[in-house]
DNA sequence: ACTCCACAGGAATTGAGGGGTG
DNA sequence: CACCCCTCAATTCCTGTGGAGT
């Protein structure tokens, strides 16, 4: 005879958190510290918009984790009372266009501001041409000022055609009732220097900066925000310095703060201790880390998980660097064990290799050994292997 | 200076999947 | 129904190339 057991959800100790989705991503702070700067270069830049005249299109230039998506929010917001305040209508649309091509951006668009009774924007069958028309029809539909906001507009497909069209609805009347304005976001510097020099011309652009946080910065940021999210006395003054300091080192990226504080108080209810210490925030850390590598591993496709895990399994036995035809003999006795269909030429093999070294999982080296041995590339696992080898390539 | 290896990597095409218009 | 559009992985075909050997 068993005892009937205690159910399990009846048993936690109290917990670390008061308020843990402040410490979420899409938690929008009512205060934003340390932007002032921004913010007031961002009000300048707004001001068109708040006096009902055209605006100017914005590009908001800075690294992860610099405040621009919150900030961009923040300004949103306060346009919004602004222009109730001055009679202006405004409407918007933020939207990260992370792994986007042009059609689909503008395909989302279009359904972000189409009502909800009416039907969405084929996904497939329509050109981009008639996507951009049916946008124009929904921007003109609502008069007053329009303003789309491109997060990771540099991450869109042909970019720059988009940009020239919208920039130029006025002039080809494609636009009567309404104005249109852009913000993009970007982690890239050099965006503007992939646009074509016409599109340069016509999407004239305010350029707003945002510096990385100092690691004192940080420490007011995550300080603040464990006031929100944390019981009181629940984290020590020294957890909360070493989480600057941790984030200060990776350019200042406060995103990174945050997760890491969220991640080293969970892992204080696990381990059902009172108060979050410089432990669990190292802890903490190494969670965050192997949580975005595994994000990203799944983001990527059958094949080019398969592939990464090959590489990780040469890597684990001390055979890399390896080359390309090595890679893909062991490549094809995996696919025979886990059951998909191997691809049948090296060529494709390469093109994945190319693109998981693009991406940051792999290492290509170049090699040139001349008459006897050709030009060819090498390449090493530049993820951590036991993480890799965790992948399930079953299913 | 020329050769020539062993690929690299560009370009075009295919084919399946999902969907429109007139 | 015929015809066209978008997407994406994969394949086929092919030209390009850096440097050790001669």
């Amino acid at each position: 005879m068993t005892k009937p057991r205690e159910n399990p959800l009846l048993n936690f100790g109290e917990s670390v958190f008061s308020n843990r989705d402040a410490l979420s991503e899409s938690y929008e702070p009512d205060r934003i510290l340390e932007r002032d700067e921004e913010i007031n270069q961002y009000a300048a830049a707004l001001r068109p918009i708040v006096e009902g005249s055209t605006p100017d299109n914005i590009m908001v230039y800075g690294n992860t984790g610099a405040g621009k998506t919150a900030v961009t929010r923040y300004m949103i917001d306060m346009m919004y009372e602004a222009c109730e305040n001055s009679g202006n209508a405004l409407s918007t649309v933020f939207l990260n266009c992370n792994e986007m091509t042009a059609f689909k951006v503008v395909r989302t668009l279009v359904n972000e501001l189409r009502d909800e009774d009416k039907d969405e924007f084929p996904a497939r069958g329509l050109s981009t041409r008639d996507a951009l028309d049916a946008l124009y029809e929904e921007i003109d539909d609502r008069a007053g000022t329009c303003i789309l906001v491109l997060d990771e507009i540099d991450h869109i497909e042909n970019i720059d055609s988009l940009l020239y069209d919208l920039s130029r609805s006025h002039s080809t009347g494609n636009l009567e009732h309404a104005t249109v304005g852009i913000i993009g976001i970007s982690n890239d510097y050099t965006f503007r220097d992939i646009l074509s020099s016409k599109t340069r011309g016509t999407f004239a652009e305010e350029e707003l900066d945002f510096t990385p946080y100092t690691a004192n910065e940080l420490e007011a940021i995550l300080r603040d925000r464990a006031e929100i999210s944390f019981r009181d006395d629940a984290i020590t003054e020294a957890a909360i310095n070493l989480c600057a300091a941790i984030a200060a080192q990776d350019s200042g990226n406060a995103r990174q703060g945050l997760d890491i504080l969220h991640a080293a108080g969970k892992e204080a209810d696990k381990k059902d201790d009172k108060q979050v210490t410089e432990a669990h925030i190292r802890t903490g850390k190494r969670n965050v880390e192997r949580g975005n590598i595994e994000r990203r591993i799944n983001s990527l496709t059958v094949q080019q998980q398969h592939i990464l895990y090959t590489l990780a399994l040469l890597e684990a036995d001390g055979q890399t660097p390896a080359r390309t035809k090595e890679i893909y003999s062991l490549y094809t006795s995996i696919c025979e064990q886990s059951g998909l269909d191997p691809l049948s030429t090296t060529r494709s093999v390469r093109e994945h290799l190319d693109k998981l070294s693009m991406q940051g999982f792999a290492d290509q080296i170049l090699r040139n050994k001349g008459r006897d041995g050709g030009k060819y590339h090498v390449y090493e696992c530049s993820m951590r292997a036991d993480i890799v080898l965790e992948i399930d390539l079953r299913e």
